[in-house]
DNA sequence: ATTATCTATAGATCTATAGATAATGC
DNA sequence: ATTATCTATAGATCTATAGATAATGC
């Protein structure tokens, strides 16, 4: 995945491997702690790699905090993406979404802390997930399926009441069936006539039950 | 309101006084770039204090983080449960207190980023704000006036919804009246009939608009 | 020969404390 | 006399870089 022979020369794949390494690592400290509580030795440390070795790679904390984010959602995405693929309802693809990522947190809590402690650095979380979602927002709001005024702020209500629900299923503050509750409070939000809001829940949190392809359980 | 001259001596009142200043300093410079990145020396320096007595009146930066989340806290929740002090109506007491959250923001940004930005360290937030919040969703519940199955899940998806919110008001990041569109969402999320989402929004937001009694623009 | 990695360290913070100074209480 | 505040600083980080070592490419 992040090396191929036949292009890439072996210096290019050692070099490929440090980076990774220090990514990986950054990804686990990050959602153990968060950025700032995170120095850059530890980093390397945990990566097994020289401490000077970070530097050949990224500029600052900040840069592989960015990288760190982006990998992990890239990876996510995919996996989502083709969940999603077929449907054309609106209701159905924001339910499945977010569905999706409260089963994401409880399968892969590194991935789940990751989201969540990056809200504080915010702005990289709402350009990692922020287009596809605004853009399954204002698609429903045109097909008249969604009764919310304002896309924006139907937006940040939904990802707010996402990452603060994966919060709560981390912590393990939560009872049975968080993304189903979740999703039925969601799609009420988005003026889903009540009749559907059951059903179309349950629909997206079976899709991604374990057991429904969404494999690759720990990490 | 800090100092008591009747029952306290000219030292308590000085000693209150140098507090006062540390946690006023400490709530805008956290409110400005969260509670890692502040230097206690930076808060002493703010506060026009010495800084060896910073540990006259905390021992670490959590302790006045509590402290500046709490008295921000207090303040704003004398003015917010004399408003829905009247109410019966779970809908209106829920619907008033988000409006109130999302206009303090737009008034008071000081306190609107100090929520927002204590995120991070969360549990304070949840602690200050969560005790009264998940009684009126109980209650709505009980009443039947609210359709979601679970109580803590709709904690904190109203609540992460409203924190979001209010972060996108504070960014300048949303159009008009997002109080108001707020409120909606949130209503509908709970389960409030369609037919009452828009009046019960209108009126909670009429009672928090400027000039319906809750002064202190600025701060 | 070139490029990546590693080790060692200078310089910049930042916290917590010790001891001196100033203000209050009796 | 007591209590609070202030100044100065030791010790503990943490970042960014310089220079040495190791691995690759030709």
């Amino acid at each position: 995945m992040t090396n191929d022979p036949s292009t890439s020369t072996r210096g290019e794949r050692r070099r490929a491997r440090t980076r990774s390494r220090l990514v990986g690592a950054a990804q686990s400290l990050f959602a153990e702690q968060g950025v700032e509580a995170t120095a850059i030795a530890a980093i390397t440390e945990r990566a097994d790699v020289g401490f000077g070795s970070f530097y050949n790679h990224f500029e600052s904390k900040e840069e592989i905090a960015e990288a760190a984010l982006a990998e992990a959602v890239d990876a996510q995405k995919l996996a989502l993406f083709e969940l999603i693929d077929e449907l054309t309802d609106p209701a159905e693809v924001v339910a499945l979404a977010h569905a999706f990522l409260v089963g994401q947190a409880i399968v892969d809590p590194t991935f789940g802390w990751l989201l969540v402690r990056l809200d504080a650095s915010h702005r990289l979380l709402i350009r990692a997930l922020g287009g596809r979602a605004r853009q399954d927002i204002r698609d429903g709001i045109a097909a008249g399926r969604f009764l919310t005024a304002d896309p924006e702020v139907t937006f940040f209500a939904t990802g707010g009441a996402l990452l603060l629900v994966m919060r709560a299923v981390l912590d393990g503050d939560l009872g049975d069936d968080p993304g189903l509750r979740h999703c039925e409070g969601l799609l009420r939000m988005l003026g889903v006539p009540e009749g559907e809001v059951a059903d179309i829940a349950q629909r997206a949190n079976a899709a991604v039950a374990p057991g429904a392809g969404v494999g690759d359980p720990g990490r």
